[in-house]
DNA sequence: AACTCGTGGGC
DNA sequence: TGCCCAAGAGT
């Protein structure tokens, strides 16, 4: 394990590498609000920047202040997320951009508590808001921070499965003591997790912390453990996802029949563009379809009356 | 604590 | 090609 007592080292090389090496990033900029920040971080939760970065200027265009997209119905919010994955993220956030104009006079709030009071806001958007927004100290933890701890310090492959409590006290041990210094310690960190110290085939030859690289010393050792996948094919997110698809398109009620018999032709009317072939592929049971239909009721990605669905 | 939730690029 | 994985949160 790396030696903490030289942690500054650690500081000093990795802040370093970032002020070379940092992507200009819509969201760093100095005259991004607290807001624009915020969208960033809901948009970003696992999914990757480039994805990320046309859909968060259409909706910094479009809704550049929480009260703007308060003001708005949440199934505008869901369709301007487009294909970004996980549509709750942009209902959570619409419900977060509510919750900032009714109670927090249409400031995104500063605090950590109070951030993470707000639907979607879990540990790591709170501090990632507090410190890319505002400045403050609070420590940082995401996939890339975790990753880039366990093998510069603790000589592993990859974290644990979980973030516990041993990854934790570490972060913050590791945190510099000095306010500004740790704001851009957490982004740097991040960034060298995001660009070079990636999880398959990390660019160790462009690392700041090759020759004091826990991990390198020990021979880079093999992962303890295998992650398991993500099923997709066959399962009901994909169905789900299908249905999302033909939700977003449409600016009226659908009826059931469309979101749920598409085993041969489907006649799609004209004002509705959907993509079709998404749905012809899926070899999905009736009940597989019809749990997707009522999950996406339950979820209130649809909502009233259950022959008619919108968002 | 372990699962679930979408999507698409890279290898 | 098929599998891996990505600035997590909620239950």
């Amino acid at each position: 394990m790396f030696n903490l007592q030289n942690s500054h080292e650690l500081h000093h090389r990795i802040n370093t590498w970032y002020q070379h090496h940092a992507r200009d990033l819509p969201w760093r900029r100095a005259d991004c609000t607290a807001w624009g920040v915020m969208v960033s971080e809901f948009m970003l939760q696992q999914t990757p920047v480039n994805r990320v970065l046309p859909v968060w200027e259409e909706w910094m265009r479009r809704w550049p202040t929480p009260a703007s997209l308060a003001a708005e119905d949440s199934a505008e919010a869901v369709r301007a997320w487009g294909r970004l994955g996980y549509p709750r993220r942009a209902q959570r956030l619409h419900g977060a951009a509510v919750a900032i104009t009714k109670h927090h006079d249409g400031e995104v709030p500063a605090d950590y508590d109070e951030l993470l009071e707000l639907p979607g806001v879990g540990a790591y958007t709170a501090a990632a808001i507090t410190v890319f927004a505002f400045g403050r100290r609070a420590t940082v933890i995401d996939t890339n921070i975790r990753r880039v701890h366990a093998r510069a310090v603790m000589g592993k492959a990859l974290p644990h499965k979980h973030l516990n409590a041993a990854e934790t006290n570490l972060a913050e041990e590791l945190m510099p003591q000095n306010t500004a210094v740790s704001c851009v310690w957490n982004a740097s960190v991040m960034e060298l997790g995001a660009l070079v110290c990636v999880a398959k085939n990390p660019r160790c030859e462009q690392c700041p912390l090759e020759d004091i690289c826990a991990w390198v010393k020990e021979g880079k050792p093999q992962a303890e453990y295998t992650p398991t996948g993500q099923s997709w094919h066959g399962t009901d997110r994909q169905l789900r996802g299908a249905m999302m698809a033909v939700l977003r398109a449409a600016h009226a009620p659908v009826p059931r029949e469309l979101l749920t018999d598409f085993s041969t032709d489907i006649t799609v009317p004209d004002a509705l563009k959907v993509p079709v072939q998404d749905l012809r592929k899926l070899d999905s049971s009736q009940e597989q379809i019809d749990r997707c239909y009522s999950g996406l009721l339950k979820d209130k990605l649809a909502k009233e009356r259950k022959d008619r669905v919108s968002l």
